[in-house]
DNA sequence: GGCCGCTATACATACGTATTCACCTACTCT
DNA sequence: AGAGTAGGTGAATACGTATGTATAGCGGCC
């Protein structure tokens, strides 16, 4: 037998007081007495009431959740996501619960139409942007989202001229470590594993930074060397393959997720070649498996903490209207056995 | 200048018919002639209205939107979250979206109270529950869950006078093939890596199944070659590093995690014992890394995608009051490199 | 021609909460 | 003692939607 939910009136009725009193009561409002606040808890916790949300948010306009939305592609096997998005999960699940709000998921295609009317239908009071894809192509979807006043923040780096407010690495800083690591062991042949063209913006900022350490060695970068991986063990492996199979010599690979770097691990381990006396790597995350590879990862690190904490309060500062600068947050080599 | 979100009102008065009939016309109410229809959606686009979910959760009284809870103690560094369940994600938010619903997630302590008060709030009309500990301490917890008449569905295997409905891999038949596979190939000596005591029962389950291959071979199980090891690499590695510590001989492993058993080989690798050589070893999960290790790794698969569509439609159809039964997914032993 | 039935729409209302305003009591101050 | 004040509570109302009921128009039928 499913009995009716209980509302305010009923705790209202139990407790002896009237519907208002119980709404002030649970709120915290401090009108209401000590004593009569405890009747009311008193009631709500006999009867199992809890606030009904959408009755709640429908009075106050706004529905205390933060939805979190995925752009990318999916895989044939349907399990790839970024490993350090994934990292962030917790941090973002912690600081949105923290902050009182839950955290709606969502994962879209980088391509077609995006569904973020979270905002529109107050499903959500603000949006997370995750590896949204090629900025070019998706910026005039961006300024439209500033044009109807969303409140959106994005994963990504800080740029001139941008659209909205970003949270970030310092990816070309990353790359710039990167590239100077590998040169100061001494290694110039340097092959690129990630996304030049198109892709992730966060690709190109990494490419950026390692091509500046390059020519502030006045090394010159041979085109043949940059490969494109996506931050899979699998791409990285297969890009790795390629690059031994052309014949253009490398002593060193700087891959932009370790997830890649990995993969390259495997290749060029299947192939005899010894990691870090023939060619030294430096990934880019520093991910879980990065520490516990053979030999572990030298790499770039990202605190997914620090990026998932940074999100939520960047977002709800905006929500709040507060407006927020953009948080560009630091990386840092970590210098392990591929090196 | 921010103006007020639209309403039906608004939209009506652009359409020219009253907020019933936007009501109508937007639910696809066939009461609505086509020509009415066509103004209002033309009004509803010009303004970018939206249906207010608030308010239609509170007339409908329900949310569609699902609460996926993740139970697993945090760890130091915040990112372990068992990978099967990851590779779920994407699955369940497109189940999810497929039949209309939201996903909203949060992580748990195992221990503590839980925030399951998602359907009181009306914040969702149904729960998932995923990895949520030891069934005999939550049990009392569940039957709770049951007595308030909540909708939920909990990954884990069928059990007998099990409380709620579950959906789960056939975690006995795995870890038989486990052990079959592995007596196949001749080793006697087994150590199983995992969680026999507290810990999840799809660990125990593991266990029971593993002992069942030994039994019908007779063989005698060595306690001391049972240790103790949470999914993650981590884990298993220290776990392999016990194993080595202590002198009781073995020549396979049973590890009831695929991180667990990348660690320990991991381990093994480190002491120059060769895999499959010396020591066959068999994981469960069939995660990504699982195909790329070296050797690559033998294990039993559980199907992530097809997981989480059970997982969503099971839960919906509770929902919808169409009382399914629980679903006992079927795994997959498959055989690589390193048995 | 009056009545019925059908279609398309409008009117009225309920969902459960939070807040504004009004009120009442008790206490303080002059 | 009377007036003012603060504290505590209740009555009324609005948030935006979806739906039951009523109504208007209209064609067909006996």
């Amino acid at each position: 037998m499913t009995q009716r939910r209980p509302t305010s009136f009923d705790i209202a009725a139990i407790a002896g007081v009237s519907q208002p009193t119980v709404s002030r009561a649970l709120s915290g409002n401090p009108s209401v007495s000590a004593e009569t606040r405890a009747r009311v808890l008193a009631a709500a916790k006999q009867l199992h009431y809890a606030v009904d949300k959408n009755a709640s948010g429908l009075r106050l306009q706004h529905s205390r959740t933060i939805a979190l939305l995925f752009f990318e592609d999916p895989t044939p096997d349907d399990t790839l996501i970024n490993p350090f998005y994934l990292s962030m999960l917790g941090s973002l699940t912690r600081g949105c619960a923290r902050a009182g709000y839950d955290l709606l998921i969502s994962f879209q295609q980088s391509s077609g139409d995006w569904h973020v009317d979270y905002e529109d239908s107050r499903k959500a009071d603000g949006i997370l942007l995750l590896g949204y894809g090629d900025y070019i192509t998706t910026r005039p979807r961006l300024e439209q989202l500033v044009g109807q006043g969303t409140h959106f923040v994005r994963w990504g780096a800080a740029r001139d001229g941008q659209v909205g407010t970003t949270v970030g690495s310092d990816n070309e800083e990353g790359g710039y470590l990167a590239g100077q690591h590998l040169i100061g062991r001494g290694r110039t042949e340097i092959a690129f594993l990630g996304t030049v063209s198109a892709g992730s913006p966060e690709f190109v900022e990494r490419w950026t930074g390692f091509k500046r350490a390059l020519d502030e060695a006045g090394i010159d970068h041979d085109p043949r060397l940059a490969i494109d991986a996506m931050p899979t063990e699998e791409s990285g492996r297969t890009a790795a393959l390629r690059l031994l199979d052309q014949d253009v010599p490398f002593s060193a690979i700087f891959a932009t997720s370790d997830l890649a770097a990995l993969g390259a691990m495997r290749a060029l381990h299947d192939a005899r070649i010894d990691v870090p006396g023939d060619v030294s790597i430096v990934g880019f995350d520093d991910i879980a498996s990065a520490r516990l590879a053979e030999p572990p990862l030298t790499t770039i690190a990202q605190d997914a903490r620090q990026a998932g904490e940074a999100l939520v309060t960047t977002l709800i500062a905006k929500i709040e209207k507060r407006d927020p600068e953009s948080v560009m947050l630091p990386v840092k080599l970590v210098v392990r056995g591929t090196t």
